[in-house]
DNA sequence: CTCATGTGATACCATTTAGTATCATATATA
DNA sequence: TATATATGATACTAAATGGTATCACATGAG
């Protein structure tokens, strides 16, 4: 199995990590930039990046003495993968009705 | 916020409820039916499916002494709107995704 | 009725997780 | 150079998580 998928989908598991994959949408950030942004400390705000780019959520731009997060959509592939399985899923479940109605009219 | 929200993307976080998700897509099963498939007690896959079902990926059809763990395509959908508010950033799959869900639906 | 089967529920355990506090290090800036 | 700023890193804690073992209860089959 693919260990993005699992460290993405874990990534994205926390409210908080979810929350800082939308303000980083909006634009890059700083980690003190971020933490000015939560009711938490630094530390725990460094945490929660390490996780998103374990997930290969986020990329680190390292410029001077700061540490610029910037969002990387690529890393949300293998979630949209994943959830792909299930189109196929979908698509059968609409083939069966479909050809249940044309039964059902013969 | 949604409580939904958070129950789904926490329900899809671990490993094994997204093989058990994937193996309803599949076809409807027992808890019997799912344990015997995992290397695990029958009190472990029950909560795995407690927490699909807080989640709304899941129902339960009760039948007698058994209960029939059905896939339910709707609770994906706060998952996907969550997405959504990234559109600028990729492609139109998540869109083809929703739209499958929605025609399944009506 | 009796008994096997399918499940619910609880107590317990080890590990992970999300957070804090604290100290160390590197880089701007006065 | 001296100091403030931005971050890294570690140790610690409480709570959540994933798992087992075990007992209780309801239902279907003989």
């Amino acid at each position: 199995m693919n260990p993005h998928t699992q460290n993405a989908f874990r990534a994205l598991a926390d409210p908080t990590r979810r929350t800082i994959v939308q303000m980083l949408a909006a634009e890059d950030m700083t980690i003190a930039q971020l933490t000015d942004r939560f009711d938490m400390t630094r530390a725990a705000v460094k945490k929660h990046l390490t996780v998103l780019s374990d997930g290969g959520l986020i990329t680190v731009e390292i410029k001077g003495r700061e540490r610029i997060n910037r969002l990387e959509p690529k890393g949300m592939a293998p979630i949209l993968d994943w959830f792909s399985y299930f189109d196929q899923f979908w698509d059968d479940r609409l083939a069966n009705l479909k050809e249940a109605i044309e039964r059902n009219e013969k």
